[in-house]
DNA sequence: ATAAGATATCTCGACATCGAGATAAGATTC
DNA sequence: GAATCTTATCTCGATGTCGAGATATCTTAT
């Protein structure tokens, strides 16, 4: 750290969140890449997994994946027998997603390893700190969206 | 802000965290997805601006590409006539990469409106949450690069 | 000087993602 | 009830990225 006393400009803290967000996803990914998973494939089993099952545009707002990937997403983890794709009975156009037995075992263990990962990587963080970066990764991420004409960004 | 007072956890974190890069992520690339301009290109071209002329093994480097990235994201850009390959005088399997006079024009006023982009999102932060963010990203991001093997992490 | 190893770039094939458009079905309006 | 609008999913073609391997060149050891 040889600038500590300078002031953190905003292009560099952009720089920083960015580098961090792709190595700590580079390494989740190595966690779960070993068992052929891909980050998306592992965003939509752990969706399920919290939530349940959903339907395929449900999933892919909360995975930020358009229709088209999620169609490709659905396909893969069904091939492998990780998911179910079932009829809705009150509407015919949508499709739920569920995970199958085999699925919900996999994900479980694999979600186990994915949380101490992540516990690993925000160990050296005091609760304040935590708390600090919380809110201003959310004031930053708000800012962005609002800043987005196409995006729906919702006030609450 | 419902959870004023609960702690923050190591998942909510990197869920924060990985949705607020893409925002930005997504929010700073509209600025030059007008211009024709792919992240990458932005990337490459805000290198070469930065640091002047460099191999396209240095430049992958900085921007995370891969060599084989590398070598379609120079060709867009020569393409465009925005960048020019130099053969180095001293080692012939070297290539430089620097910037053309359209091309120093162009990624300019890019990377100007780029800032102002990043101040903009910024601007809510006082400085010492920019300090804390940038030393706790800072601290996330090396436990995470430690963790992953294949990658060099330099200790300095 | 030669052989073996390292390095810089490129080529090729595979793949995840996306936008746009197709299809089918529910919802709304008249 | 028919026409129209909206929604859910899928298909298709294009594109960016990557790993692995090819090629050419530099470096090192002998």
């Amino acid at each position: 750290m040889t600038d500590e006393q300078n002031i953190v400009s905003a292009p560099r803290l952009w720089l920083v969140l960015a580098r961090t967000s792709r190595s700590i996803g580079d390494f989740i990914e190595g966690s779960f890449n070993a068992q052929g998973l891909i980050l998306s494939d592992f965003m939509v089993l752990e969706v399920l997994l919290h939530k349940g099952p959903l339907t395929i545009s449900v999933i892919g707002e909360k995975v930020l994946l358009a229709s088209a990937s999620m169609t490709s997403a659905i396909d893969r983890l069904e091939k492998r027998g990780l998911v179910r794709r079932k009829n809705c009975a009150t509407d015919r156009r949508t499709r739920y997603v569920e995970l199958t037995d085999e699925g919900k075992g996999f994900i479980e263990e694999i979600y186990a390893r994915h949380e101490k990962d992540l516990e690993f990587v925000a160990a050296g963080l005091s609760e304040a700190e935590r708390r600090t970066m919380y809110e201003g990764l959310k004031k930053m991420g708000l800012a962005a969206k609002m800043a987005v004409p196409t995006q729906k960004c919702k006030t609450a």
